[in-house]
DNA sequence: TTAATATCAGTAACAGTTACTGTTTTTAAA
DNA sequence: TTTAAAAACAGTAACTGTTACTGATATTAA
């Protein structure tokens, strides 16, 4: 089953790559509507799910039970804000050594990990202080 | 608001006491109504809910768009069995030290994070090796 | 230009979870 | 003990994010 161009993924994944704060699906597919203006839901999903099955974006599961969308595939952490719930890019190195750690005193073989800091954004923290 | 004792609040806390294999709110409700035939599945939702947010249980978000519940509410780690979806706890120390690493060229504040590791288990990898 | 088929828009279905309803339990005071 | 207030209940409807299905449209390669 060999994928066909389609103006209306192209449109999803150039709008990602405009944006660096991880959309919802949802986000997406009303952004993605100011070009196309009867585009489905259904196809935003799918598309999403393409993409990231093709590995041209990536998926993210962050705890808030909706899936969020990244146009930047290169390993990095994330950061969500307990009190605006948005998410952020982290400037760290890669921390795989806890693989190792992860893997003693275990007798199945760890892949990799996934971690997301959480806490309050730089935004949140002057709005508290007034 | 005062919480008020409920027989079928303590049973959902003790089922979960004596299970290490962080069940979802539908294996719970399918043991309790062992004991409680006729409760509710909307009564385990709510009174799960109660107890994290009482901090008596811990409300485990593994990226399986399910949610699994853990009596043991000390800090641990877990993996996540990519063949067969089992969450399984890990004995290693903390890792709290990449809380400072995320923390530099960030200017919120970082309080904690979530990290779930995952791979293939011993189980699964018995079964691959035949 | 045509034929095959992937993708589409629209909508229905689905899973997990939460909210609502009138009834039953728990609690503490009479 | 009895009783009255309110939390918790069972049952069910509603809600949210997501996936699957439908016949129509767009892309591709011959």
């Amino acid at each position: 089953m060999a994928l066909k161009y389609s103006r209306q993924r192209e449109e999803i994944k150039s709008f990602l790559m405009t944006r660096k704060d991880h959309p919802t699906a949802d986000v997406v597919y009303m952004n993605v509507r100011k070009e196309y203006p009867n585009i489905s839901l259904g196809t935003v999903y799918r598309n999403l799910t393409l993409l990231a099955d093709m590995g041209e974006i990536a998926r993210l599961r962050v705890g808030d039970g909706v899936d969020h969308f990244d146009a930047d595939t290169s390993p990095h952490y994330h950061f969500v804000c307990t009190e605006c719930g948005s998410v952020i890019d982290l400037e760290m190195d890669s921390i795989d050594s806890i693989l190792e750690i992860a893997g003693t005193n275990f007798d199945g073989q760890i892949h990799g990990h996934i971690t997301y800091f959480h806490g309050t954004c730089g935004d949140c923290c002057k709005k508290a202080a007034h």
